[in-house]
DNA sequence: AGTCTGTTTATAAACAGAAAC
DNA sequence: GCGTTTCTGTTTATAAACAGA
């Protein structure tokens, strides 16, 4: 709940499927819809995870929240939603889990109306059951995909060409489709969308260079040989894509060979975080390991030293009430390219040289006051009612952002309708949020068992309250830590919070890489 | 043919109507289209103004054209259309042209097979005889406008929340509708979308302020008084475009007020270039004027100081043989924001307070040889054809750029057939270029009287060779100039050409701005 | 003549924080 | 004061136009 938003690892804001098939406009519904999709504009449920595993907020700690987890349930596909739900909810999002084995009465709370054993889940397939064996590959997966599930489908070969150094040029490694039936033992790469953003993307290829520079086509092929997706499923247009991100941002420099001949693309060294698709993958390795009590760090040796410390620090922690900072981001850091410390670059087996380069994107403008600011979604599933203002004599849209219209149920798969009384409970499994799904509604109802984000106390989930004082895990996104083990990432400065700019957690580190 | 492109003013890549009747998709034609428009693929013609004026590149000068201009073509028009074309085109399209008037043996060349008494093109009005006295009002418009054009339909009332400053709110003022019928007399504002990019109106908007700071309603305000268009037909989604552009661009900056309770959006003072609407308006207004030997250029009085001379002027002038520069733009003038010359603000009406601005966008590589470059276009229609290169199971698209499938005849008011014997030779008067009309190619054919871009001396365009030494006028679209009238703007430093950077030309000033 | 590469602009969209209602 | 809605701001994705190599 401290220090700036860092961009989600996790990709957010990429629905759009971006497959051969074109929109279709099957269901444009033009000027008759708006009416469609039967959503009640219900006051919402509490979070679940899959297959109705609840989550409650903590009473106290707002950054906290509280999963029960059940006997039958894989404890490693929660740990790794849990990981990507925290990650990707930001700062203000929950980022501590605690993690209660149920102690058998679960029949008691009917919070999620919806047990593990639930298979009338009409979105997909429900596989939970680690009997099943193909836990974490047969989750329903789409384009908002966490990373860890979809690491879970990658393929470790698709690393590989990282260990055949320099040699990948064209032989038809990683061509071996996938017949979408996966079971556990196969290991070829999914042909689902990884859930990075094309900057990512293009980090992840220039960073796995040890000169650290790429040929437009050597990103190509570097990303269709790790993310089989682009070869083949992906419009041709990705490459617009991958070139447009190359000219927008500054990050990416386009240089020029000694020759002269062909250009070639770099990273900012002094903005150049270094993050490997290695890296990443290995942090979702390990999330998937077989001890609970595993780190979730990556094995890198990261040192942050505190050089050129912010000269500004007053702003740091503005005066709660002055000023306020109205912190929409980015304008905020403005200037700051010069005062954050010195991210040292990771040396493992894909580089060859210690880049030295600074951080230069967030200057942490904390918020003041971390006052239950309960994450607020706007619900309104969108506003494309015609004619709902007069203002104009627009016959189209009234909203200024464009909103997609609210999907299908069918086409949600972490939407489970429960096997409760109550049908109008439409569960959001997703961890991404979508205008006009169910969402959670801050409102607060402290009568019913109803969905609500009731604080912890008020709701009859377990037995007794034994559990809560049970000794279970504790999940911490900020940090990435399990139960008690920190990560180990080895800060050479301050570690404790609040106390200096030095303290960069992983989850920021990883963050930034939008 | 000097110093590094600026953006045009006019705007291009902004085919995409945005109005409120959606694209439709009625001829979607998905997948056994692309065979449609009749487009023959033929070797295309020679540039043409409107009603068949021919246009030729100058034997010996690269950047400069020869206009022959009939006696009842209307000189202003012709200039109107060159100046966007010369602006429109950048530095490597011809920025000078040569108007010489016809000698009447017009039916000598069959360059173009169009007269200028031809009417029958299908593609709206004609209307280039000043006694219609529409000549300007009446010309087809699309989106693909120039300024100039357009700014012929704009009110001058449009421009009248300048003067009535500061009570701009709410006053139902512009809201007379004009009925598409537009007899010269009658001053309502256009319902045309005006030609200026989002970032260009949000710059006109900001710098119309003194204290140079609006809040973002003011902002859609202004854009709303100053260009009806988006208060009547444009979909509410283009104020989406306006946060977008104010947020992606660094050039504008959000502060807070005083008092810290609102926010507004400024533009970096060090590279606000202050252009405001009035002076593009003044521009083109005196574009339109009477005699031709008149400025184009702004009335304000505009100073360069050469402060912060660049320190790497080596990079100004490299090798012509080695490096080549490769100038795809914009990746060299990496750190280019000191080093350029002090641009002060003009002190027009609009503004208060002198603010002292440096130029800051383009360090001004010029390429070394500007040998006979000419301009290539992408004349292939659309590469949808299906399976055309076996490359992958793709059934979709192939190329990584998307393009629009070519539009039929009737969208394209430019596209005048003209009334010779060959039906093919549809004539492209639109000064955008789109993928799929006919386009120049670079071809040279010395042989024949095809619309070739064949070096000037080899077309026997003229009866005689004496009217290539008639004293006509000489219209400069790098500085603006027509004839031999300078653009009135007072540089203070140098301003021969190749010597200091202090000569920047009011088509780089104007350019700049997107 | 066509393809690849690179730059920009436009538009839609998701979403978060703040303000208004 | 709270809850909801709207406004404001930031990013990402995608299509597209077009220029230069
Ligand atoms: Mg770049
Ligand atoms: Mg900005």
């Amino acid at each position: 709940m401290r220090r700036s938003p860092r961009r989600p690892l996790i990709l957010k804001r990429r629905k759009l499927p971006f497959l051969q098939n074109e929109p279709t406009q099957a269901d444009k519904q033009t000027q008759h819809g708006a009416a469609g999709t039967g959503e009640p504009t219900k006051p919402a449920a509490s979070q679940c995870l899959p297959h109705g595993i609840p989550i409650m907020n903590h009473p106290s700690m707002s950054d906290t929240q509280v999963v029960v987890i059940p006997k039958e349930a894989d404890l490693q596909s929660i740990i790794g939603v849990l990981t990507a739900k925290g990650k990707e909810s930001g700062v203000q999002g929950p980022n501590k889990f605690i993690l209660l084995s149920e102690s058998g009465s679960r029949g008691n709370g009917s919070f999620c109306q919806a047990t593990v054993k639930e298979e009338s889940s009409p979105a997909g397939s429900t596989a939970t059951q680690p009997v099943k064996s193909d836990t974490i590959h047969n989750i329903p997966l789409d384009d908002s995909l966490t990373n860890i599930q979809w690491l879970g489908k990658m393929n470790t070969s698709a690393l590989e060409p990282h260990l055949a150094n320099q040699t990948i040029d064209k032989e038809k490694k990683l061509q071996t489709h996938n017949t979408n039936s996966n079971p556990e033992g196969s290991h070829q790469p999914t042909l689902q969308r990884p859930p990075y953003s094309y900057t990512a993307m293009i980090q992840f290829a220039i960073n796995s260079r040890k000169n650290r520079g790429m040929t437009l086509k050597e990103i190509y092929t570097w990303i269709e040989d790790h993310f089989p997706y682009y070869r083949e499923v992906a419009k041709p247009g990705w490459k617009n894509s991958i070139r447009h991100n190359l000219s927008l941002h500054d990050m990416f420099i386009r240089e020029r060979s000694p020759d002269g001949k062909t250009s070639f693309w770099t990273i900012r060294p002094d903005i150049n975080r270094c993050l490997t698709l290695d890296q990443v993958y290995r942090v979702s390795i390990v999330t998937e390991g077989d001890s609970p009590a595993v780190a979730l760090a990556p094995q890198v040796d990261l040192k942050v030293e505190p050089v050129n410390v912010p000269t500004k620090r007053e702003t740091r922690k503005p005066p709660p009430k002055r000023q306020s900072s109205s912190s929409r981001r980015k304008q905020s850091l403005v200037n700051s390219l010069q005062d954050e410390p010195i991210l040292l670059c990771p040396d493992n087996s894909f580089f060859d040289s210690g880049v030295v380069s600074d951080a230069s994107t967030s200057q942490d403008v904390r918020e003041a006051d971390s006052t239950e600011q309960q994450q607020h979604f706007q619900g309104s599933p969108e506003r494309e009612l015609y004619f709902k203002t007069p203002i104009k004599s627009h016959s189209h849209l009234s909203s200024s952002t464009p909103s997609k219209p609210p999907p299908s149920i069918t086409l949600e798969p972490w939407k489970v309708t429960p096997v409760g009384k109550d049908s109008q409970s439409v569960l959001d499994f997703s961890p991404i949020r979508t205008p006009g799904g169910p969402v959670v509604t801050p409102r607060q109802e402290y009568t019913t068992f109803s969905f609500s984000s009731t604080p912890f106390k008020e709701l009859p989930l377990f037995s007794s309250p034994r559990e809560l004082l049970t000794p279970g895990l504790i999940l911490d996104t900020m940090n990435d830590s399990l139960s008690k083990i920190l990560v180990d990432i080895s800060f050479s400065a301050l570690d404790d919070e609040d106390l200096g700019i030095a303290n960069i957690s992983l989850s920021e580190f990883l963050g930034q890489f939008m």
